[in-house]
DNA sequence: GCCAACGTTGGC
DNA sequence: GCCAACGTTGGC
């Protein structure tokens, strides 16, 4: 069964990995691993291939929406939380029963330009956008058909 | 670097 | 089950 493609937006400090990583990534692609939170670990396992995706920068200079990646493969456990060494090691997750998920992307393209929060503020058909809310901090997230749309257009100016 | 907002942990 | 303490996120 397929469905039509939904929309997310992935948050990625551009100091740890920007969308120019992505792009010399093999084959441009990445598994978004890293990922420590419930709720975007539930929205990743609603991902299916071909599922669109903002590609945004936080935290940098200026935070900004600076491209499209795109869904290759649905959520497996990340194996990064059974690493002791790694940053985001879990001792609660194992291979037995992982807590933890990623999903494989894929850059479609980068924008021209960055399109800046600042930007996105304001425009009336984004003021229900999860990414604008005061305090947001989901690094995973759910974007309306209506917003993304209006995303894109900006990015074609 | 600051700090508000948020999620998680753990004592009770 | 409550909630204070803590760690993290992320805009500024």
């Amino acid at each position: 069964m397929s469905r039509k493609p939904c929309y997310w937006l992935m948050k990625s400090e551009p100091s740890a990995f920007s969308i120019d990583d992505l792009a010399r990534a093999p084959r441009h692609m990445t598994c978004w691993d890293g990922v420590r939170n419930y709720q975007a670990r539930n929205f990743m396992r609603e991902m299916r291939v071909g599922d669109q995706v903002l590609f945004y920068h936080s935290s940098a200079e200026p935070s900004a929406v600076v491209g499209v990646a795109e869904v290759v493969k649905e959520a497996y456990p990340d194996s990064t939380a059974f690493d002791p060494k790694d940053k985001h090691y879990d001792p609660s997750s194992n291979p037995a029963q992982p807590t933890w998920d990623m999903v494989d992307i894929r850059l479609v393209r980068k924008f021209h330009r960055p399109i800046a929060l600042d930007e996105l503020r304001g425009i009336p058909g984004l003021s229900q956008m999860e990414l604008l809310r005061k305090g947001s901090r989901l690094s995973v997230q759910p974007v309306r058909p209506s917003e993304w749309a209006i995303i894109l257009k900006l990015a074609a100016k």
